[in-house]
DNA sequence: GCCAACGTTGGC
DNA sequence: GCCAACGTTGGC
């Protein structure tokens, strides 16, 4: 399995939305390294959900349960896209500024290019994360 | 194929 | 609201 980061500026999709929805396509990217990184998620991958601009903060776990297909708002079909179910919210939300003042997740995506809107998490960033979200598994 | 101009994203 | 990063477009 693995880790995703997806960004959504709240103004236009948030966290409350996702869960009001539950299962939800994650469209609208038009970045070739995140289709690239959205083809390759699988079903069952997790992924942090994060507020950017405005928050900029991760808020919730969401889970992948269908695979990449054509982005339909997508005006021609070059884009891509993937359903995702809100599995729960982040105890604790994890701030950017929390993420830059720790040197292990310095090499986080995240970090590194700010303008890419899908990125891969590390097993170990993404127990780092949820360590620092309080993140627990939904009984 | 190069590069300047311009648009968009996102942090501050 | 400003600015840096970066992607895209279009002239040459």
């Amino acid at each position: 399995m693995a880790y995703w980061l997806v960004k959504s500026e709240p103004d236009a999709f948030s966290w409350d939305e996702q869960v009001a929805n539950g299962v939800e396509p994650w469209t609208g990217v038009r970045n070739h390294q995140a289709k690239k990184n959205l083809a390759a998620m699988k079903v069952g991958d997790r992924a942090f959900f994060y507020h950017s601009n405005v928050q900029r903060a991760i808020v919730g776990v969401v889970e992948v349960v269908r695979e990449g297909y054509p982005d339909l708002t997508a005006e021609k079909g070059q884009w891509v896209c993937v359903d995702v179910k809100a599995v729960g919210p982040m105890p604790h939300p994890v701030t950017l500024a929390d993420i830059k003042q720790t040197p292990e997740l310095q090499e986080l995506a995240l970090v590194r290019q700010s303008r890419l809107s899908v990125c891969p998490v590390s097993d170990e960033h993404w127990q780092i994360l949820c360590c620092m979200g309080g993140w627990q598994e939904p009984a």
